[in-house]
Parts: structure tokens; C-alpha cells; sequence
DNA sequence: TAGATTGTTAATCGATTAACAATC
DNA sequence: TAGATTGTTAATCGATTAACAATC
């Protein structure tokens, strides 16, 4: 006569931690939700939001319960009240200051970018190494902003009160930058460096790089081209060719 | 006397199927192993790469393991053997041709960058709508590639035989170029623009967007505030405030 | 042989999915 | 009341982890 499993059942609905999968995708639903409150939708239903989102009913129905119940059973959502909803959980209701180190091609096209600041999300630091552009002034949305070097880092974050920082520096200085950073009291990090982070556990790091996606999806193609187990001659595994070893290339972006 | 569960058991060690979550892994071990094989490392231990991949070695064991057995009990992992592995699996042996659609600043820098053609990827086409654009000549590693307008992606993607294609454009255009890119026969996209994307199944997307990734930061950085479940008055839930709904904001790129 | 380290197993954990009772 | 749609449950699926037998 065994007992259920659900007999130690452990999480308490009320309990705190909405999981990191929803987390993930609350960005999506708020922008989606924010473009139908502007062109004027009023209600809708977990059928077409999921559907704007690119996800199922099923799980997004779900993703919104942990934020708790917003919707109204046989109506669907107020597209207004769960935008804000999300917002507040999200907590894009608060500014937050970001400090960008690393002003080459892909730098200056982050901090030129206008989404940047839609959000509640505002560049309050530059920082960068190189002598022709530290000094120099930087358009950043309605201000100007000066290039600082990275021995002021530390200094900038402070004075900026910057919570968050997104670095874009080659890959050998990014290390550096990170340490800074935490020093600092930063415990938010956008890294494009194509290198991994080593940071206390106490810091979160989002990692974007443009390679991995490009090689995930270079994975697939392959597998579509070669169906199933398409075995190859096992003696090719005999050989030891150095294939992709020029190392990391040092320049500054991957995504 | 109970059968052992794994009687019914689904997965011959041979069979086909890597996990995702190992394939999205895979490119940061590559990057890794081909930098120690730069730097003269000739055998590594999965306690030690794991650590320079940031990865616990019971992951990195079991990642590697879905390859094949390519270590030496006792001795660790040849590290330019393991690298040639990976990167067969990944795909990074054979050459991918990549298009490119948007060349604002974010396109731009994306086409700047080095470390594209570093793993196989060639930029092999440029599409762009604004006039002042078209026609111009940008270089591209060591060849210069004239810009074409969104009319010809179509013969873009065929005359350069293009497998991939990354949209940098403004949100607004980038359900159109995703549709003339899947027409064109191309089913792995990168998409840096900040909508979801509406493709057939049988094409791949992979999203890039710095928004989310900053969403993200800032709802763990407001949990690190107001710790656990710090009951936010009820009552505030009644109100329905517009705060994020500017909408889309239409700008290029999000990341 | 003794020490080191892999490859694999089994348990656990977290995320997804389908179905449906609750309820507008 | 009948129809629509949410919020929740329970089952399933996939990923992570710890431990250790196999083996160099």
C-alpha cells in the first residue's frame, strides 16, 4: 500500500521564487503587452497573448500564476493592469543605472540604442581603455556622457550609483572589468566578452554571444543534412587535427 | 519482486539526441579547448576544465560523455583531440555562409567583428533598406561586400548559398525579412530584433536581446532589496497604471 | 599495485504539458 | 443558464547532481 508521492508534497504555492524559466520569459510577455496596450487592446485572452508570444496557453497561463491572479475566468486579462503587473515584478517601475565598459563598434551600438532606456533603464557610466577615446564625449540619449578609464571604474559606479554593468571590452581585459565591477558593488553582469566570467556567487552574470548561437544553430543544420545516426567511419576518430585551435582572437565582441 | 525500471529502458547509448542543454554548452567548451590548445595544453582533467568553463565536472562529464568516450580513465582528455571532437559534432568542420540583414549600428558592428569568421562562419551577404546604404561597399574580413536592398534577399541567400541569416533590423521589418529569408530556403536565424518571430516549425530562431537579459538582472536585483516575500500592500493590485507602455519603440536593436 | 580520473548509474530536481474544475 | 476562459492539478519529460564502479 504505498503512499502518494505527494504525501512530502514540498512548495507552498505562497512561497517566494518564481521560477528562472518564467523569469525568462516575463520580458517577452511585457513587451507584447506593452505594444497591444499602445495600439489599444483592452482585454485578451491567454490563447492570442500566448499565441503573440510564441508560447503555449498552457505555459503561459501558468508563468502568469506566479505573479498571482490577474485574470478574469471567461473575459481573459486587462492588457493594462497585467502590463503593469509584470513591470512591478519585474521591477522596471524602479530606474536602474548602467555602466557600459567597452566603447568599440558593438559599445556604441548598445549605447546609442533607444530601447536602452524604455524600460527604466538608463547609461549613467562609459568606461573604456583606449587613449583616443577616454575624454572623449559621448551623445547618450538626451545627455552627454564622458569616456572614463578603467582605473576610475570603480570611481564611475560609485558616483553613478550604477546597479548594473554591461561589458564589451576583448575578451583579455574582461576579467579585469569584472573584478572592477564587483569591487565596486555590482552585482549585475551583461558580459559579450567571449570569455567566462569567474565572480562570486553573489554576482549575476547573463552571458550573450553571438558564436554560441551561430554554433547551436550550426549543429542543427548538420544534423539536417546527415539525418539520424549516420554514422561516420569510427577510424576518423583516430586522428588528432587541430580544427578551430586558433584560440580566442582577442577582439572585443561575440554577439 | 519488482522489475528494475530500467527494463523498458529508451535510450540505446548509440542512439541519436543530444540534449539541448548540452549543444548549448558545447561551443563555450570549444572556445575553451582551443584556447589551451593554443597555449601548449596537451591534457586536461574534467576538474579542471569544467572550472574554466564554469561548469560543475559531473556536467561537463556527462556533456562530453553523449559524444563519445574521448577521455583516458586515470589521465584526463587530450585537449586538441577533444576540440577537433566538438567541433565536428557542432559542425564548425564544415564552412557556413551567413547573411546578414540590417546594417545599423548593431549589423555593423556584428559584421566588424573578428571573431565571426573565427569558427567557420563567413558573412557572405549584406541586405539593407535605407537608400543611403544600398550600393555602398563594406568590408568584410578581407573582401568588401556591396549592401542590397530587401528585394534581392531572396538572390542574395541563393547566390551566395547562405545557411543562416541575422536579422539586426528594426523591429517593424523583421517578421518580412524572416519571411523572405524562410522562402529563400534558410532555416536557422539569429534574431536581434526585439519581436518574436512567426516561422514554420521547421526552421530554427534563436533570440538575442539585451532588454531581457537586463529585465532579468534587474528582477533578481529587486529581490536582493526587498528579500523574501515582502507583502506588497493588496491593495496597490487595484490600481491599473500604464507604466511600460510606450510599446515598441521600433529602434533597430535590442541587444 | 596504488592513485587518479573517467564514464555511467540512479536519484533528484525543475520545467513542460494536458486536462479540467472553478468561475466569470 | 450556456459559453468562455482562467487557475490549478497531476503526469510527463528533460536536466542536474552525487556517487562510484570501471579502468588507465
Amino acid at each position: 500500500m504505498p503512499l502518494p508521492d505527494s504525501f512530502t508534497d514540498s512548495f507552498a504555492s505562497s512561497g517566494r521564487g518564481i521560477p528562472e524559466a518564467t523569469v525568462a520569459r516575463l520580458p517577452v510577455y511585457h513587451r507584447v503587452l506593452a505594444t497591444m496596450a499602445d495600439a489599444g487592446t483592452v482585454t485578451i485572452s491567454s490563447e492570442e497573448l500566448a499565441a503573440a508570444c510564441g508560447v503555449t496557453s498552457a505555459k503561459l497561463r501558468k508563468d502568469l500564476s506566479y505573479l498571482g491572479s490577474y485574470g478574469t475566468r471567461g473575459v481573459g486579462y486587462d492588457v493594462a493592469f497585467l502590463t503593469y503587473q509584470i513591470a512591478r515584478e519585474l521591477g522596471l517601475t524602479n530606474p536602474w543605472g548602467v555602466v557600459v565598459v567597452g566603447l568599440g563598434n558593438l559599445g556604441r551600438a548598445l549605447v546609442s540604442y533607444r530601447g536602452f532606456a524604455t524600460r527604466g533603464f538608463t547609461v549613467v557610466g562609459l568606461v573604456d581603455s583606449h587613449p583616443d577615446i577616454v575624454g572623449t564625449r559621448v551623445q547618450v540619449g538626451d545627455r552627454q556622457l564622458s569616456v572614463r578609464p578603467p582605473e576610475e571604474l570603480t570611481d564611475v559606479v560609485t558616483e553613478s550609483d550604477a546597479q548594473i554593468g554591461v561589458i564589451t571590452t576583448p575578451g583579455d581585459f574582461a576579467q579585469d572589468v569584472a573584478d572592477r565591477l564587483v569591487s565596486a558593488g555590482v552585482h549585475s553582469i551583461v558580459n559579450f566578452a567571449p570569455v567566462v566570467l569567474n565572480v562570486p556567487d553573489s554576482v549575476e552574470v547573463r552571458k550573450v554571444d553571438l558564436a554560441v548561437e551561430l554554433q547551436v544553430l550550426a549543429f542543427h543544420e548538420q544534423r539536417r543534412r546527415q539525418p539520424s545516426g549516420s554514422v561516420v567511419t569510427p577510424l576518423d576518430a583516430g586522428r588528432q587535427v587541430g580544427v578551430g585551435s586558433q584560440g580566442s582572437d582577442g577582439k572585443a565582441m561575440n554577439a
